[in-house]
DNA sequence: CGTACCTTTGATGTGAATCAAGAGTAGTGG
DNA sequence: CCACTACTCTTGATTCACATCAAAGGTACG
């Protein structure tokens, strides 16, 4: 049974579990549990477009989402991949502006959605979801600026390099030079244009770095033989 | 005589004209500017690079700054260029990491430097100060969100025209087919940098441009003939 | 088991970078 | 005030990384 069928989701754990939400008191949590609504999405399906007004942000309980501009000539620019426990759409809340991107579910998603009064309450009332929420955008805004650093100055390969590193797994072991294992999160043509590159450039890029034996590829199964060597990589 | 040897300067009557700090009572003011250091820098000198540990936030009161990545080869990627009453640095307080990016002088510069600290204590007790500052990044997301939409999906042309129309004094105005004189707030090649192009190819689409009646350049002054086909022109 | 989409591979094209000079322009000091 | 130095900006010739176009496998799913 498909897990979008499931009727019964416990609002009030999922949320606690968020670090958005952490240190909340159980009423709080259940003042907001009231006032959050659910959303299901099957694949494929468009939650906002770009230009939309926001009322809220989204968390998502499971599935994926992609927020990517819409383009001309039916290709599409994808900004983020968002999972579980990840939410998205919190910054716009924060001032009058409509979505600057669109979301669609990439696969059967199941959304919570919190309404921006109740977002403003709280933060009227608690110093603590403020600084949270604070620490949220700003994580973000790093990633941003991480990723404008990576069009900028990176050539294509270091950009699937850059990628592969932040998603093993085993992150920051520097010292160990073993092999890794890593399940790409979706298709690789969503990847592709997550990084700024046509999926054309992404296969043979995958090509060139497994002729080079840095890495395996089957499908979705990536193998870093060599994570020292593919740091090193250049080109 | 040159600003930068005025001693005096009235911190408070400065963060009072803030976004950030308006709404705020006098009382407050006052504790936050006691705790508000002055920073002066020369053209051209670095207040942070790249990987330094962040105190505080910046607030321009008069000069220009530059953040920028550094790069292998010289060559550097200007993400933003600030002025005057703009501030720079919020992000990364309130996640424990380095700067991402370097600060440098592009003219000469007043600084006001406001203690992590101060700002934490603000956050506790204000929460109005708390919107603004949430208010504040959301912005900035914003603007990151549009560059990379910018650099992902746009020719250097049209980000280049993009530039402009942002930096049209009269904003907003659709129906006016009229001539606006934009004054390009640094030299060409940081203007460059920060639209992710070289120089020779910034300088070859003003040429391009004013050949095609579109725009007339002399110097930093920039005449736009025709907003309507400006806006329309493709390629 | 067929249709629709994802992925790979090859051939070709092109936008912008790079390389290389020269032409302003601006500060500096004699 | 002019010569000297140091940039910044422009212009042209050439190169290159990546996109585009085209077509053939793979894979998944109704």
């Amino acid at each position: 049974m498909n897990q979008i069928h499931d009727n019964h989701v416990d609002i009030s754990a999922l949320l606690a579990r968020l670090p958005l939400f952490q240190e909340m008191t159980p009423d709080q949590l259940q003042r907001i549990t009231a006032q959050v609504r659910e959303k299901r999405l099957g694949k494929g399906e468009m939650l906002f477009q770009k230009g939309d007004p926001p009322r809220g942000f989204f968390v998502i309980v499971f599935g994926q989402m992609k927020l990517a501009f819409p383009s001309s000539s039916g290709n599409e620019k994808v900004v983020d991949i968002v999972g579980p426990k990840q939410s998205f759409g919190e910054s716009v809340m924060f001032i009058d502006r409509p979505y600057p991107v669109f979301a669609e579910a990439i696969t059967d998603t199941l959304l919570l959605h919190v309404a921006k009064d109740v977002v403003f309450e709280l933060l009227a009332s608690d110093a603590t979801f403020a600084r949270h929420m604070l620490a949220g955008l700003s994580m973000r805004m790093h990633s941003l600026v991480q990723d404008v650093e990576s069009y900028s100055l990176r050539s294509s390969a270091q950009r699937v390099i850059g990628y592969l590193l932040q998603h093993c797994p085993d992150a920051g072991n520097g010292s160990c030079g073993g092999s890794v294992e890593i399940t790409l999160p979706t298709s690789k043509q969503i990847i592709a244009s997550r990084l700024n590159l046509t999926p054309e450039t992404l296969s043979r890029i995958f090509h060139d770095l497994a002729e080079a034996k840095l890495i395996g590829v089957q499908g979705k199964q990536i193998t870093i033989n060599d994570l020292q060597r593919l740091r090193e990589y250049d080109l």
